[in-house]
DNA sequence: ACATAATGTCAAGTATATATTACAAAATGT
DNA sequence: ACATTTTGTAATATATACTTGACATTATGT
């Protein structure tokens, strides 16, 4: 399932994808595949994204 | 860093290792090094863990 | 003191998160 | 219309999450 989650809070802050990947030392397209929802990333990655867009992890990634 | 939230979490219920373990469908050793703290484990197992402890990803895994 | 359960830890294997390169398709701005 | 940025999506490669099996150590109960 997409999260649109981060999708609109990626939005808020006015970052690409490719500024955010680059915020949290990944990628681009892992940061694409989380936002479309086909994979499982890592906990550190969850949190670093968090801190990017000003979120907890309950409001991104908890159902 | 070991994480004593997961500690407490999995004492509060009265879970050893192993039953938190199977109830989240990994293995112990698994759960044994997460809360040493030696590893990232996916958000798919954190949400897991969450449940089966009846906390929440911002209770247990932010810091 | 003994038995048993729970935890810590190691080594070797498998599955999968993530990287890199590359290209096509949508958006967006001018 | 054109140019540029952004996004979607492959293929192949690498790092690492997680497994299995095994043994040692520390708690807990009787």
């Amino acid at each position: 399932m997409k999260n649109l989650k981060l999708k609109a809070a990626r939005a808020a802050k006015d970052l690409s994808q490719a500024q955010l990947a680059d915020l949290c030392g990944v990628s681009r397209q892992t940061i694409n595949a989380i936002e479309k929802g086909d994979y499982n990333p890592t906990i550190n990655l969850c949190i670093a994204i968090c801190k990017a867009v000003d979120k907890t992890l309950d409001e991104l990634f908890w159902e």
